[in-house]
RNA sequence: GUCCCCGUCGUCUAGCCCGGCCUAGGACAUCGCCCUUUCACGGCGGUAACGCGGGUUCGAAUCCCGCCGGGGACGCCA
C-alpha cells in the first residue's frame, strides 16, 4: 500500500435535507480514519447544478457539526487540496476528461437524450439490459471533428471492455466479479461541461489522496467503472469498503416516504446528537464487549472493519428512543439537562419566532402553555373525531391530507409557498378555505383554536409536518368511496416524488 | 428482465473467518411479577431465531452446492 496515511472522506450531495444515511456513512469514515491516526475529509459533490442548492449545503455542514463529526479538510476550513466543492474544480475534471479522449480511453458522444431514451426503451422491450449502443464510438475522427466544429452538443463517455470481467476487492466481502458486459459506457462529462459523479469522484479521491473509500452498498455495481478509470489514469485505487444500507421497516432502502430521514427532524424532535450517533454506530457494527451505549471516542478506540455485519439494518425509532432516554438519564445531570432543553427550543431565537404568533392571542401569560405545545412536541395526539368535526366529510378530509402530504415534498419550505399549496388544493377540491383548513389545524396544532397555520408549519419544518400528516393519514385511512378514491389517485398522479 | 450483494429472535446484534465450549448469548419491543400515591425509571422472569434442501464430517449456525427469500444497481442523479 503506497498511501502515506489513512485518509477517508464523506462526499454528500447538497440536493435536499441532510440525510441520516450521510451521517451514518460519515460516522464510519470518521471512526476509521481517527482510529488509524488518519484524516477525514469533507467534500461537497454539487455537480448536479439543477438540484444542488447552497441552503442544502449549509444545512448538511451544520448537521454534521451538530453531530460532532468534524473534518480535517473541507469547505470553509480549506486544506492542502482545496477547493473542496466540486463545482469549483471544473477545469480539473475537464482536463482529465480531455486527457482520456486524447489517450483513446473515452470518446465524444453526440447522441440526443431523445435518441437515448428510445434506444433504452427498445432494449428493454427486447428483453435486453439497457446500455449505450456505441453509435458515436464508431464515428470516424473526421465525422466526430465535423460535429464538434459544427457546435453540436456532446458528452464524453468512457470506453469499456466488451468482454471479460472485472474483479473488485471489497474489504468486507472479498473479491466480487462483475462482467464487463454489464458495465455501460458511462458518461463522464455532461453536455453542460460538468462531470458526472463517476469522473469527479475518482479524480478527487486521487488528488485528495483518499486511501479508503467507505461508502454505501449501492455503489458496488459501479465500482468497475471506477476501477477502470484509475487504470486509465495510471493511478493506484483506494481500498473499497461497501457498507450495508440503512433500511425502512419493510427492508427497502431508507426513504423519507417511510421513515424520517432528515437530520433536522431528529434535531427538532430533541434527540441528543451523541445518542443519534451512538444509534447509528449500532447499525451494522457492535462493540467487542457488547456494550450498546458508547461515545464516539469509545467507538474510535474499538473500531474495526471486521466487526461490521453485512445484513442491511432496519432503522428502528423505538430503539433509538430507548437509547436517547439512556443518554438523557445517565449522562446528563440536572444542570446539563436544563441546558440541553434551553438549547433545544427554549432559546431566544426559537422563542422570538413564536412570539409574533402568540403575543396578540394571550390574555394572561399562562395561555402560552396550550397555545405553544405544538412547538414543543413531536407528533401531537389527535382523534378521528377531532379530524371529522368540521364541515368536510371523511373522504374529503382523507383526500386533502393525502394530497397535502404528497405536495409538501416539492415545496420550498416557506410560509407563502405552503399557503399557496393549500389554497390551490382547496380550490381544486372546491372547498371553502375555512372548512378545508380546519382538519389541518387539528393535525398540525392539535386543536382548531391555534396560532396561524402557515406560520406554524414553516416554523415546525417540513419533517415534523410530514410526520404529523402521516400520523393523521394513518388514522383516517384511504377514502372509502370508489369515486373519491379515484379522485385521490388522479390528484396524486401528478406527484412523482421519491 | 439482467447483473451484483445479503440471509441468526418482530427489530439491532454476538457467535461464523480458525467446525465441538450453542441446551444459540445480549439489547430493544412485548408479556408477567416486584418496587412505587400515579406515570416513568429500576429489578426479576417469560415468549421468541440459525430461511429450505442436499452434501462434507464422529460432529455444522459455523465449510461446500442448489433452491427460496430480501435488497441494490442498471440515468447527461448522486
Amino acid at each position: 500500500m503506497s498511501f502515506a496515511k489513512v485518509r477517508t472522506r464523506i462526499a454528500p450531495s447538497p440536493t435536499g435535507d441532510p440525510h441520516v444515511g450521510t451521517a451514518y456513512i460519515a460516522l464510519f469514515n470518521y471512526c476509521f480514519a481517527r482510529q488509524q491516526g488518519g484524516e477525514f475529509v469533507l467534500r461537497i459533490e454539487d455537480t448536479d447544478t439543477a438540484r444542488s442548492t447552497a441552503e442544502s449545503e449549509a444545512a448538511i455542514l451544520e448537521s454534521l457539526h451538530w453531530l460532532g463529526l468534524n473534518w480535517n479538510e473541507g469547505p470553509g476550513i480549506g486544506g492542502p487540496h482545496a477547493p473542496y466543492r466540486q463545482s469549483e474544480r471544473n477545469t480539473i475534471y475537464r482536463e482529465h476528461a480531455d486527457r482520456l479522449v486524447a489517450e483513446g480511453h473515452a470518446f465524444r458522444c453526440f447522441c440526443t437524450p431523445a435518441r437515448l431514451d428510445a434506444m433504452r426503451e427498445a432494449q428493454k422491450a427486447a428483453g435486453q439490459r439497457p446500455g449505450y449502443d456505441g453509435l458515436c464510438l464508431r464515428l470516424s475522427p473526421a465525422e466526430s471533428g465535423a460535429k464538434l466544429a459544427a457546435g453540436e452538443p456532446f458528452v464524453i463517455r468512457m470506453k469499456v471492455p466488451s468482454e471479460g470481467s472485472c474483479v473488485i476487492h471489497d474489504l468486507l466481502r472479498g473479491d466480487i466479479v462483475i462482467g464487463w458486459d454489464t458495465v455501460d459506457m458511462q458518461v463522464l462529462l455532461k453536455a453542460d461541461g460538468m462531470p458526472t459523479y463517476h469522473l469527479a469522484n475518482v479524480v478527487d479521491d486521487h488528488l485528495m489522496e483518499i486511501s479508503h473509500i467507505l461508502r454505501g452498498e449501492e455503489w458496488i455495481n459501479s465500482a468497475p467503472k471506477h476501477k477502470l478509470l484509475y487504470e486509465y489514469f495510471g493511478w493506484e485505487m483506494p481500498a473499497l469498503c461497501h457498507l450495508p444500507l440503512l433500511r425502512n421497516p419493510d427492508k427497502s432502502k431508507l426513504s423519507k416516504r417511510k421513515n424520517p430521514t432528515s437530520l433536522l427532524f431528529y434535531q427538532r424532535m430533541g434527540y441528543l446528537p451523541e445518542a443519534l450517533l451512538n444509534y447509528l454506530g449500532l447499525m451494522a457494527w457492535s462493540m467487542p464487549g457488547g456494550e450498546e451505549k458508547f461515545s464516539p471516542a469509545q467507538m474510535i478506540e474499538q473500531f474495526s472493519l471486521e466487526r461490521i455485519s453485512l445484513g442491511g439494518p432496519v432503522f428502528d425509532l423505538t430503539k433509538l428512543d430507548w437509547l436517547n432516554g439512556r443518554w438523557i438519564r445517565e449522562s446528563l445531570d440536572d444542570q446539563q439537562f436544563a441546558e440541553r432543553v434551553r438549547r433545544w427550543a427554549f432559546n431566544e431565537s426559537y422563542l422570538m419566532r413564536l412570539v409574533p404568533l402568540v403575543h396578540s392571542r394571550v390574555s394572561v401569560l399562562s395561555d402560552l402553555g396550550p397555545l405553544t405545545t405544538p412547538f414543543f412536541s413531536g407528533v401531537v395526539q389527535i382523534t378521528l373525531d377531532q379530524l371529522l368535526d368540521g364541515k368536510l366529510d371523511r373522504d374529503a378530509v382523507s383526500v386533502a391530507l393525502h394530497v397535502a402530504l404528497a405536495r409538501i415534498e416539492g415545496l420550498r419550505w416557506e410560509k407563502a409557498e405552503i399557503e399557496k399549496m393549500l389554497r390551490d388544493l382547496a380550490t381544486q377540491m372546491d372547498a371553502k378555505l375555512r372548512d378545508f383548513l380546519r382538519p389541518f389545524f387539528i393535525v398540525i396544532s392539535g386543536s382548531p383554536v391555534s396560532v396561524p397555520l402557515f406560520d406554524a408549519m414553516e416554523i415546525l419544518g417540513r419533517d415534523l409536518c410530514r410526520a404529523r400528516l402521516r400520523h393523521a393519514v394513518a388514522l383516517i385511512g384511504k377514502p372509502q368511496s370508489d369515486e373519491k378514491h379515484k379522485y385521490l389517485k388522479s390528484l396524486l398522479a401528478a406527484e412523482a416524488h421519491d
